[in-house]
DNA sequence: TTTATTGTATACCTTTTTGGTACAAATTTA
DNA sequence: TAAATTTGTACCAAAAAGGTATACAATAAA
């Protein structure tokens, strides 16, 4: 259905969260202030941790920070951390074979019209950073009061 | 995961052979011819009927047809049909009703990163008419030969 | 050192979506 | 009438997604 998933929504709005802030937050609190179940957001966190975006500090001072600068994370690293590779038809993944309308020939009108969407969107993503994303959201909130 | 269904490639697939013939073709050679399952395709071919977007012929030397010229059936149309409006992300539905991060106050940044999203793919998709998909593909194979 | 707090890891369950099938009925042509 | 085709409804099975349970390990503060 062409959907994100929401596991991947979610993450971003942690991301999102921990941008916000340069103090640690534990699980808890990000959880709630973002409204996501509270295991289901250690689950994310933790894919987040092994994906290098955030880092995490036990005990009970403990929680996460981003890992890097808001500067050096996109949202397409996000998505895609959670998501895999961004491909959005089944015959642009790695290795699929498709026996369908000329691939043999290197002639699906079909593959390429996905394939070039796909790159389109990948690109988009990977120009967003989560500083970007701030200026924006600076920029909306301004526009909106001046209103 | 972001894909498009498996059933709105085939939609595709299915209405591009349509549109390569002016002829009546019955549902077994399309289903063949495109590597679809024959039931699945009838099924398919059911909703692009009901869509307008192909016409049926009863009887014995029945078949389909494109029920309008191939400059004024888009990609997102097709899509559409299928899988239904194109909506990137849950919460850009219709009637949807999300309790966080500030929509309240409509300053959700991840609900207008997804909104930006979908509505430039949207109007990409529906730029795209099967008779351009043609134009295209014929470039496409010139510049392969010419090489 | 104990205890509370937090993260780590794995496995499991439930619901929704997706892909596909069965079968009977209706329609047209030969 | 017989054969070939579309039509329509209902159903089923596999996969993906979303979320939970349980047990365990690490850390910091009391």
């Amino acid at each position: 259905m062409l959907r994100f998933t929401q596991e991947a929504d979610d993450a971003l709005r942690i991301v999102w969260l921990l941008a916000q802030s340069e103090e640690v937050q534990d699980a808890g609190t990000l959880a709630q202030t973002a409204g996501i179940a509270p295991r289901f957001a250690l689950k994310i966190l933790r894919k987040l941790r092994e994906g290098g975006i955030v880092a995490s500090k036990k005990g009970s001072t403990g929680g996460y920070v981003l890992a890097r600068p808001t500067g050096e994370i996109t949202v397409l690293q996000v998505l895609e951390l959670i998501e895999g590779p961004l491909y959005i038809n089944r015959c642009l993944e790695e290795g699929y074979v498709c026996s369908r309308m000329g691939v043999q020939t290197g002639r699906c009108v079909v593959h390429r019209l996905f394939s070039d969407l796909s790159r389109q969107l990948s690109a988009q993503l990977s120009a967003i950073t989560l500083e970007e994303l701030a200026r924006r959201d600076a920029a909306y909130i301004r526009d909106q009061c001046s209103e």
